[in-house]
DNA sequence: CATGCTTCTGTGAGCGTTCACAGTAGAGAA
DNA sequence: TTCTCTACTGTGAACGCTCACAGAAGCATG
């Protein structure tokens, strides 16, 4: 038994030491550490052993400096920092990331772009080469990031469509028209004739197609759509309420509402509540996230899950693929409705 | 006018390139780089210029394999996954420390221990160098993880006082005790006489002293301790929830609850008011933290508001400081009182 | 004029890896 | 035997930076 770690801060075994040790040289613990490809299995056994009692762990500055890449990946979130705060997609996104990331050994460094300042600084830091990849969250148009990021050819990955930038941006979204149309086909299933919306921002192609899914659907049921029930929130929570508020000021029988997003449909829920309204038995109410948000209402929120868990683990493997050199890709998952209380 | 980024990946310049560029050796340029101290103002305006003109960053892996620093630190949270996912406290955290970084060009390394085996690959990570100390968020005592990155020596500062260390750690924290005072105070102040409290989890300091507040207010006030009026939750909204419901059952006639988070608070808001009671009419609410999600209710939360951007820039400098080889430090700031709807 | 001090500059070494290359040993084929 | 091929191993040379050191230049002091 050799000690592995005492309590001062000694220099710490490097791959020289552990050769002597083994009784190997540099090369071969290096191709042992490298997936152990043209290494005699004595060899292998050798190294494997004076690493655990050398307690060794690689330098990864010098392996770096070497490959030219950090074996780091960025998270980089362009919204401003009130949707960080009340939004726990995005801890949900941060969480499935960082899982995923853990099984290739590669960390997570986190990006807040929230002012233009920063947005700078950072786009500096990732072109910079700092960093392998890129992990993008911004639901916005315009946004020239993601423009500035491909034309330095860092490997991206966004979370949903970008606009703007055809096929040249690999990305991972759920079905957006696909889960409104499930939500619509169920509200009508429900016997609810007269069924609103509160869209997402239609600046963004989730929010388009949450729509366009809604009108399909009515269409297809022969219901003729009413404009008066369709009105625009961007996600937020507050902008759920003033949706709210705006369609029972102009469909007072409104008998359902399809929100394109919990939070917005935690707004929602609070205004109809408030209005004497009772949920879901006169205005049934129908998310779209199956975010946390969704079971800490009451009643409980029925709801599109994204598969949260998959999109993660995808928009990894792909950004992986496209750091080891693969095109770029799109990976369209599919979204499931989950039946709650509020329908 | 030079191009400084042409869009395929050719090598980027190097400390040579500059020196030559400028005329002066890499020694100069290095300096430069790191101060300017010992070089003359003619020199400096030279390396300046040709930085510009070549587009040059640092590498920093062929820095920090000399210095033996990796410029960057680990944001550590040991919490399940359900406890990141409902608090956007921690998201106000995490902004506040990855902006106070960013002044420091430092960059932030997401940790996310939810499970044992998270904790212990993360842990590995850590004492084997690759972060230059650890912004740690962990509520919970019995936590393994503080004491051994403070074995291994690694520089570390806690967002609030972690329990069994001693004077060894560092750590931020409100004056948790000064604030409940202060929330108590304010209903009596309006008042209420038959005051209900749902603490945090008592293993945690926290959880102890915002309890000791609420305590030591009403004895100063001649009002006996009824500890019927007294149940403990553990931060999440469901156990605020299921407090409010024992309040309620043992003491129909409470007027008032302070409660320890304002995520809890939210679920007090909802049973009380699926009760009958109005709030703040026949039961006045208070939480504390002054989180986002403070002003998601209806109504809106009287809180205590938690210096969040101050603790998370102390919790910045304090690392930083203890990285630079200073002493450990504790830091305790104030709190305020922050009056809405609900009292 | 020598001496010391301060301010500035260049140079070589080395941080801990990986990579390319050269070389060895052993097995099988000619 | 001799040659080729495969499986494996060791070695020197980078990677791009910082650091310690040595030395130069300028200026005041003895």
């Amino acid at each position: 038994m050799t000690m592995h770690s005492t309590g001062g801060r000694r220099k710490p075994p490097t791959i020289h030491d552990v050769a002597r040790e083994a009784g190997v040289s540099r090369g071969t613990v290096s191709r042992v550490l490298n997936g152990g490809h043209y290494v005699s299995p004595s060899a292998q056994e050798a190294v494997n052993a004076a690493i655990r009692r050398t307690g060794y762990v690689v330098n990864r500055h010098a392996r770096s400096l070497i490959t030219g890449r950090s074996d780091s990946v960025g998270f980089l979130l362009t919204e401003p920092q009130e949707r960080f705060f009340e939004d726990p997609n995005f801890n949900v996104l941060l969480r499935g990331c960082t899982q995923a990331l853990a099984t290739h050994d590669i960390p997570l460094l986190l990006m807040l772009a929230g002012t233009e300042d920063e947005r700078r600084r950072i786009t500096r830091y990732i072109t910079a080469g700092h960093v392998d990849g890129v992990l993008l969250v911004s639901s916005h148009s315009g946004d020239p990031v993601a423009e500035q990021l491909r034309e330095a050819g860092v490997p991206l990955v966004a979370c949903g469509k970008p606009i703007g930038l055809g096929s040249k941006v690999s990305y991972v979204a759920a079905d957006d028209r696909d889960g409104a149309r499930d939500m619509v086909r169920h509200l009508l299933s429900l016997g609810r004739r007269r069924i609103g919306v509160v869209t997402g921002p239609l600046d963004t192609p989730g929010g388009v197609e949450r729509l366009a899914g809604y009108r399909e659907v009515l269409t297809e049921g022969g219901i003729e759509i009413d404009e008066r029930l369709i009105v625009s929130g961007d996600y937020s929570r507050s902008s759920g309420e003033a949706g709210a508020e705006r369609l029972l000021a102009q469909v007072p029988d409104m008998d359902a509402v399809f929100v394109a997003s919990d939070l917005m449909a935690q707004g929602v829920l609070a205004v109809v509540q408030r209005s004497g309204r009772r949920v879901p038995e006169d205005v049934a109410v129908g998310g779209f996230d199956d975010s946390p948000a969704a079971t800490a209402t009451s009643p409980e929120l029925t709801t599109i899950r994204q598969p949260w868990d998959r999109i993660s683990a995808e928009m990894v493997r792909v950004l992986l693929a496209q750091i080891g050199g693969e095109d770029p890709a799109a990976v369209i998952l599919p979204t499931e409705l989950v039946k709650r209380r509020s329908t």
